[in-house]
Parts: C-alpha cells; sequence; structure tokens
DNA sequence: GCCCAGGTGGGTA
DNA sequence: TACCCACATGGG
C-alpha cells in the first residue's frame, strides 16, 4: 500500500506540479476559509473573504464583535450562508473562552489535542478539522475530502463506504508524517479531482493515474484498514 | 430548470 | 451504527 500511495503522489505530481496551498495569507484566514468551503466551491469561498476583508473583519477580536447578520450578509455567495455565520461565531466564541482569544495558544497544541479542541466545536468536523491542522498549523494530519474519497475509489483502494478515519489511517501509517507531505498530497488530490476523472467513469481517456490501473484490486479497506 | 460543489449536525430507526 | 434531511448560492 505504501507503494502504491508514493506512486499515486508521484503520478499526481508529474500531472499537475506543485499546488502551494492554502490560498490563505495567515492562520486565521486559513481557518475562516476551511468552514466557508464546506460543501462549496472556492470561487464563492474567495468572494466571502474578500467580503470579510473589505470589511476588515479577518481578524478574530473583530469578527467576534460582528453582528451574527452583518456577517451572514457578507458571506452571502456561500450557500448555507446563515449556518456558516454562526459557524463562524461558534468558532470565535470557542477561542474565547478557552483561549482568551489567542489563536497562537489553540494552535501550539499537539496534533492530537488539537484536533479534540477543534472537533469539540460545533460545526466542525473531521475534515475541517484537519485543514485546520494542516494548513492553518502546520502540522501533520492528513485531509480526506470528497475528492480523495472518489480518486481512491476509483484506483480500487478503498470502498465506497471507508471512513473518513480509516482512510486517514490508510495515508498516515503508510507516509511520512510531514505535513509538506500532507500538504501537497491533499492539494494533488483535489486538483486532480476538479480537472480529472470528476463523473462516474471509472478513469477517464488521458488520466495521469492509468497507469495505476494494473495494480490489483486486493488490499481495499472496509471497516477497517488492511495491508499496512 | 437541473445538478453539484474541497460538510456538518440533528433526528430517527 | 446507518441513513435521511436541513442548510438554501451560483456556475455550467
Amino acid at each position: 500500500m505504501r507503494k502504491r500511495l508514493l506512486t499515486l503522489y508521484q503520478l499526481l505530481l508529474d500531472a499537475y506540479g506543485r499546488q502551494h496551498w492554502w490560498p490563505g495569507a495567515n492562520p486565521f484566514e486559513v481557518i475562516v476559509g476551511a468552514i466557508l468551503t464546506q460543501r462549496v466551491a472556492w470561487a464563492n469561498v474567495e468572494k466571502a473573504i474578500s467580503s470579510l476583508k473589505e470589511a476588515g473583519l479577518m481578524d478574530p477580536q473583530r469578527l467576534s464583535e460582528a453582528p451574527l447578520k452583518k456577517i451572514a450578509s457578507l458571506i452571502h455567495p456561500c450557500i448555507y450562508y446563515n449556518e456558516k455565520a454562526k459557524k463562524l461565531k461558534a468558532f470565535l466564541t470557542f477561542l474565547e473562552e478557552r483561549y482568551r482569544g489567542d489563536l497562537s495558544l489553540l494552535l501550539c497544541l499537539p496534533v492530537s489535542s488539537l484536533r479534540k479542541e477543534l472537533l469539540f466545536i460545533r460545526g466542525i468536523g473531521q475534515e475541517t478539522a484537519d485543514s485546520i491542522i494542516l494548513y492553518a498549523a502546520g502540522k501533520p494530519s492528513f485531509v480526506v475530502d470528497a475528492y480523495t474519497r472518489r480518486i481512491l475509489n476509483r484506483l480500487g483502494l478503498i470502498e465506497e463506504r471507508a471512513k473518513y478515519t480509516d482512510i486517514q489511517a490508510l495515508f498516515m501509517g503508510n507516509l511520512p508524517k510531514d505535513a509538506s507531505l500532507y500538504n501537497e498530497y491533499h492539494a494533488l488530490l483535489v486538483c486532480h479531482g476538479k480537472k480529472c476523472c470528476h463523473n462516474t467513469r471509472p478513469l477517464c481517456d488521458g488520466c495521469p493515474l492509468r497507469a495505476m490501473c494494473s495494480f490489483p484490486q486486493q488490499g481495499t479497506i472496509t471497516a477497517s484498514v488492511k495491508e499496512m
């Protein structure tokens, strides 16, 4: 499995080059983006982030003081804007109550503690928590998103119903715990997912991953990770 | 007009 | 545990 994951990484890197993620200016902007991008195209998240910046609210203190309705109106290009405004508030309330509003205090926690803390916040699930750990804190926690699941399933490396934690363990159990590697790997998976094999076909013509089709279909994960 | 995009939480069986 | 639904914009 380790070899397959490394081959996949190399094929994606050769095809698309380095992605230089996350597209956020600072850790707080990365966190806002991670919450806003839930089930939303990134182009719409960018519009919302620009609006928050123009309003001078891309700051934990100022955003926490802003009325919920104002935040919702500024992030309107994102679907579920009312829910997301509440989620941003929930994060800021958590940050204020547990870390006196000091983001660096939260982000300096070890990965396991940081993940537990983030999952405690309403509106932050596993993918968003891992995105924050990896891209805002710069610590190794592999992000599993819809593209990751879809691509691995197409390659026969996981089953469609594999659990988030199992897919994450597949990567983290077979790759070195290296934030820059996880960063680039996830970015490449998203890049590939957007450009290629986005429909129900197994692999499209000209897909840079076709070389991996020769791998045997055994070793897929179901309820738990196998063949580590 | 329809489908889907870098999810999550709550309710129900 | 597994499934379903609400959330409710904008581009192709």
